[in-house]
RNA sequence: GCCAGCGUAGCUCAGCUGGUAGAGCUACUGAUUUGUAAUCAGUGGGUCGGGGGUUCGAGUCCCUCCGCUGGCUCCA
């Protein structure tokens, strides 16, 4: 007799032997057909575990959020077991759960996502045959017995301990797996194949290339369904689509991942940094530049030469060889060194909008996320050590309003110190205290990654959520303890003697490039008034009336509003949609009528369209919602 | 860098198993003078990514280089 806890407390007797299944079915048949698994006093397992003591349990069923987890690894053995009736002499390898799915790392002959209907075909199969996934327990000697025919489940079980060995089997399919899977095949109802790709057994180019599937799963057709939408909707967004479309940028075969902007992208980056310098005075920076190339002995000095050379581009100039900068930061010590600093200078707040070169390998280039030149927005603040928590407080209260002017939303990471490391435990313990205690002066919740600082400091790394709920890290807060060090900067303190200050690298849009390239994408091109490229778009019904738009263009411009003409004869249809489809805020359309009364028919982007606006009225609105940076269009309200 | 796929007009794309390049949009010209998402007609526009090869003949096949796209240990 065994006694077993539920969640809301009651306690139930079962007579040995029991297994989960039969406790589910305990409460209900059709509650036990939902279940997919079991925790058991915190720990997932299968739902065919009998179940040997007194213990706690909590059934997982679709609707719990590690349930998908569970499905989708599952469907990796789905997949696997399809691939292995189809394709008889593929050797399986790994195949966990990804981030929106699962992948299966398989040696075997090429396959293209052409082949993906018929392994789909035998998976829909499989599903509907309802196959349970039965669990075992076996000793090393037997699994390796098992596996004498393939080598890559041999290697990965002599890693493994004896007794804590399992393998899954579903029907003619066995593999080595931890575990925990559903209880059989028909819960995998919704799922695809969504891509397929080359990579190396454990990562290795030294060790064989295999064949990696990706899919996902879902509980539901709709779940499925919405994802997919979802991605389409990325695609649409997709911001080498719309910057080609919008006329923002291109790229060109004579200089690899290395942007060329276009006037209106010109516009849009105008703005943006015109923004920046007006949010970085506010908060107390100064702005400094510093050379794009930069001798050889600098970047030895600064340990680039020796931890980064792989990245950097070098020149030789007059037999000197030299380094175009990967990174601001050895320019501004430099800068810093210039003058001796009292503590009463401190803090010292030197913003640089930097364009660093880095060489990229060529593979992992991709529109402006990934480029081998770019600008950041750095900033480097020199301080005392007692100055860290108000100033690392100041940087994400920056970050906040920042952040919020585009409605994008973030969450924020804390990561200390690595193993492999430089300073002394004090030093560590000094900074990434400063660093905690900002994070809670600041109020908001955050993630600690421990270890995952950088050899030379703790840092905090802001993470953004766009329009779709996609995530990306631009902004981060690095503490230095190396250069200060190497380039022996110092400040003399009350007590008249130097002493060495604490330095931080912060960026807030990060790359420039790619921080323009997540917002195409979160605003799907559409703009705000004061980013977008063109503002409006004067259309005169006729051509008696190009004259008519001419003044009304002076006007917008004598406002500061950025205006063109549309003066081809074509029809007001086609202009105004031409004006939609280039995702210009707002469409002012002059007839007859408007030039007799002296008002505007305005359009906005929705669709709506006023008569009759006053041309102040608009003027002044128009101007305010670009001053005031809005998101929303409010020019008609 | 490695693997897979791709590269045809400014853009989006068609071109079957090799037979000397095509559509729509854009642009330009003319007619139309338009009241809120495509007026009509005409014209122009391509070394089919570069180079080499096979062939009587290559956008199509082969080799090579360049570029683009997606991947390249969130460890059974």
């Amino acid at each position: 007799m065994i006694y077993i806890t539920f969640p809301d407390g009651t306690v139930k007797e079962f007579e040995q032997p029991v297994d989960g299944m039969a406790v589910a079915k305990s409460i209900s048949e059709g509650f036990a057909a939902n279940c997919v698994a079991m925790e058991i006093d915190g720990n997932t397992m299968d739902l065919s575990l009998p179940l040997k003591k007194d213990a706690t349990i909590r059934f997982i069923t679709a609707s719990d959020p590690e349930a998908v987890t569970i499905l989708r690894h599952s469907a990796a053995h789905l997949m696997a077991q399809a691939i292995s009736h189809i394709y008889p002499k593929a050797h399986f390898t790994i195949g966990p759960v990804v981030e929106n799915g699962f992948y299966y790392d398989m040696d075997m002959e090429p396959v293209s996502e052409e082949d993906f209907a018929k392994i789909e075909a035998e998976m829909k199969k499989l599903v509907k045959a309802k196959i349970p996934l039965q669990r075992k327990e076996v000793s090393k000697d037997e699994a390796l017995k098992f596996y004498a025919n393939e080598p890559y489940k041999s290697e990965m079980i002599s890693d493994l301990e004896d007794g804590t060995i399992t393998f899954y089997t579903q029907g003619d399919f066995t593999d080595l797996c931890r575990g925990p899977h559903i209880p059989h095949t028909g819960f995998i109802k919704a799922f695809k194949l969504m891509k397929v790709s080359g990579a190396y057994w454990r990562g290795d180019p030294e060790k064989p290339q295999l064949q990696r599937i990706y899919g996902t799963a879902f509980f539901s057709k709709k779940e499925l369904k919405a994802y997919l939408t979802l991605l389409e909707e990325a695609a649409k967004r997709d911001h080498r689509k719309v910057g080609t479309a919008l006329d923002l940028f291109s790229f060109h075969d004579d200089a690899p991942g290395m942007p060329f902007f276009h006037a209106n992208g010109m516009e849009i980056w105008n703005s943006l940094l015109a923004y920046w310098r007006e949010e970085h005075r506010r908060a107390g920076y100064v702005e400094t530049k510093t050379p794009l190339i930069l001798n050889r002995v600098l970047w030895e000095k600064s340990g680039h030469w020796e931890n980064y050379r792989e990245n950097m581009y070098t020149v030789v100039i007059d037999e000197t060889e030299s380094a175009i900068k990967p990174m601001n930061c050895p320019g501004g010590m430099l800068l810093y060194r210039m003058k001796r600093h009292s503590y009463k200078d401190l803090p010292i707040r030197a913003a640089e909008i930097g364009l660093v070169h880095r060489h990229e390998l060529s593979g992992v280039l991709s529109g402006l996320f990934r480029v081998r030149a770019f600008h950041q927005d750095d900033a480097h603040i020199f301080m005392t050590p007692d100055m860290i928590e108000e100033e690392i407080l100041g940087v994400l209260k920056l970050v906040a309003r920042m952040y919020s002017t585009f409605g994008l939303g973030f969450h924020l990471e804390l990561s200390t110190r690595p193993e492999k490391s430089i300073g002394s435990d004090l030093q560590w313990e000094q900074a990434t205290n400063g660093l905690a205690s900002a994070l809670d002066a600041y109020g908001a919740d955050y993630q600690v990654n421990k270890g995952d600082g950088a050899f030379y400091g703790p840092k905090i790394d802001i993470h953004i959520k766009d329009a779709i709920g996609r995530t990306w890290q631009c902004g981060t807060i690095q503490l230095d303890m190396s250069l200060p060090e190497r380039f022996d900067l110092s400040y003399i303190g009350e007590d008249n003697e130097k002493h060495r200050p604490v330095m931080i690298h912060r960026v807030i849009f990060g790359s420039i490039e790619r921080f323009f390239g997540i917002l195409v994408e979160h605003f799907a091109g559409k703009f705000p008034l004061w980013l977008a490229p063109v503002q409006v778009v004067i259309l005169p019904i006729n051509d008696h009336l190009v004259p008519f738009a001419a003044e009304v263009k002076d006007l917008f411009s004598a406002a500061g509003l950025r205006s063109f003409i549309d003066d081809r004869t074509e029809s007001l249809n086609k202009k105004v949609r031409g004006a939609q489809l280039n995702k210009i805020p707002l469409i002012v359309t002059l007839g007859e009528k408007e030039k007799a009364n002296n008002t505007l028919a305005v359009r906005t982007l929705d669709g709506k369209v006023s008569y009759g606006v006053g041309r102040d009225d608009f003027i002044n609105a128009a101007v305010s919602n670009i001053l005031a940076r809005k998101l929303e269009m409010d020019v008609l309200a």
